[in-house]
DNA sequence: TGCCTTTCGTTACCATGATAACTAAAGAGC
DNA sequence: GCTCTTTAGTTATCATGGTAACGAAAGGCA
């Protein structure tokens, strides 16, 4: 993502909305304030997996594994279904984790067509030593830039 | 962008907050729910202006100009300023810009290295052509979802 | 059984973000 | 006026998002 780096400024707003009467400017600053915080936390935590050889979809790859104990490992799809990603994304994110040796893709044994991807021992902990300052961050997010 | 599509589960956080003490739940959750509501409102903005042969940021580029109009136009390096973007996505930004015919480019006449850059009538058109819709859609941003 | 549709995952390709390294020109300091 | 440094912009390369189209297997149904 990314924004404008000077608050999307009021001033803007309000000159469009003169010429386009029925908007709320309110809701509007909101939006680009919005925007423009997520914008800036995503970088952090881009910046901070960036040192941890992750990546923000690595690491949320890792987690939705982690956190259905009870499922034995999850299928390609239901990975890019729980995070709302492409497919073919999916695909090219889980090459780099077996690389790094984080997850384990082995063949399901019930359907020939599908996959099961597990994680390694790697890949639970380097889990556990990223999730303190993954939180961390989160937790801070909210105090920074007046935004 | 991108998050996960189930609601950053409050539940995860709680199971992991357990281990790890100091962490302020409420504040993560508000993190994730941003995040996620940022990530859908950059998605439908990224179609809306995908319908008019724009994206984010080209539109983001000929707001910037626009509104400095007494600046007879921007260099580069000012854009890539305003927007928080690195130069070279600025260049490539603006190539499309000019084949397109929305912007148009000229030497600086005091200073051989600089450039400026300038709206066309075009540019002036297709801005207030898609003004509209992407108000109406920041404004919207509120209502959708309860992430 | 044999076909037709659907699903799983991949490959190929494109868009858009970044950094590193480069050229050309401007400016600082002697 | 000659260097040295800084600045403007581009090129090259990489990472990570997307869609389209594909092969292989599964599943529905006559």
């Amino acid at each position: 993502m990314f924004f404008l780096r000077d608050l999307p400024s009021r001033r803007m707003v309000e000159v469009y909305a003169e010429r386009h009467d029925g908007l709320d400017v309110e809701a509007v600053r909101d939006a680009l304030v919005l925007m423009r915080r997520a914008s800036l936390l995503v970088r952090r935590l881009e910046a901070y997996f960036a040192a941890h050889g992750l990546s923000q979809l690595r690491f949320l790859v890792l987690i939705v594994i982690d956190r259905e104990p009870e499922r034995d490992g999850l299928s390609v799809t239901e990975i890019a279904e729980r995070l709302d990603v492409s497919k073919p994304v999916i695909t090219r994110t889980l090459a780099h984790l077996v690389e790094d040796g984080l997850i384990a893709i082995e063949a399901d044994p019930d359907d020939a067509r599908a996959k099961v991807v597990r994680l390694t021992e790697a890949g639970r902990a380097t889990l556990s030593e990223v999730l303190p300052g993954y939180f961390a961050l989160l937790s801070a997010s909210g105090e920074d830039e007046g935004a």
